[in-house]
DNA sequence: TCCATTAGGTACCTAGGGGAAACTGGCTGT
DNA sequence: ACAGCCAGTTTCCCCTAGGTACCTAATGGA
């Protein structure tokens, strides 16, 4: 009956789960364009996130192989995020939705508009 | 100071919001994939969904002109969905995601073992 | 006769994802 | 002496996305 449940309705599942969680889409890009960056200069770059749930969606990165963290115990501490080979790997994903955003976004906006008016 | 705010940070937020909200992806894909169903058939393919939820899901999706929705008050009542070209449009989009995934899925199972180890 | 069917709508409830604010630590500048 | 600075951590709290359960309509079949 060509059911094959729930994974072949979403193949894309982990990747989604992956980059596309709040806050990790801008995370990721912040750190494709800017490069190296310590924990407060990305939080501002940022904005709007709290120091709390970026720390967390970093651990995260971390630990799924998207982000290197270089902490220094020093005075005061210093702690300096890099996207890796990996995550830089992501680049023709975010242009792709760059480039359909750019296509047809208009479309959608305009879909809008005439269901709601 | 290249500071343009969180819209600099995440330039395809409103892209994100819309095709990678909960649920939307396997409704999207689903359609795509076996053309036009009507809302059990959808229902019973993707597996996990709510019934308020997937109404909620399509209704978003017709407005944002993704999706077309085909009402028949008979008894019992007909609804049929179908992805439109705009929809449609979003191919490349999800080709290039599970490309990424089958390259690259296994080199983040592995940084977690790594992380966890 | 009575139930299943379809496409939702509605009311209620819960879990947990985030947000706000306060705290730590030692050095450096005033 | 005292207030920052950085990189978090911890506590508390709230909102809401999503789940459960129950309701409708007219008909066809057992």
């Amino acid at each position: 009956m060509s059911d094959d449940g729930p994974i072949a309705a979403c193949p894309i599942g982990p990747v989604v789960d992956l980059v596309f969680s709040r806050w990790t889409t801008p995370i990721l890009l912040t750190l494709h364009r800017d490069g190296r960056l310590r924990f407060v200069e990305l939080h501002r770059r940022i904005g709007g996130v709290t120091a709390k749930v970026l720390t967390e969606r970093l651990r995260r990165l971390e630990r799924d192989g998207l982000v290197t963290r270089s902490y220094f115990a020093e005075v005061p501490p210093r702690a300096e995020y890099e996207i890796t080979e990996l995550g830089r790997s992501l680049g023709p994903v975010f242009a792709t939705l760059a480039a359909w955003q750019a296509e047809h976004l208009g479309e959608v906006e305009s879909a809008r508009r005439g269901f709601d008016g």
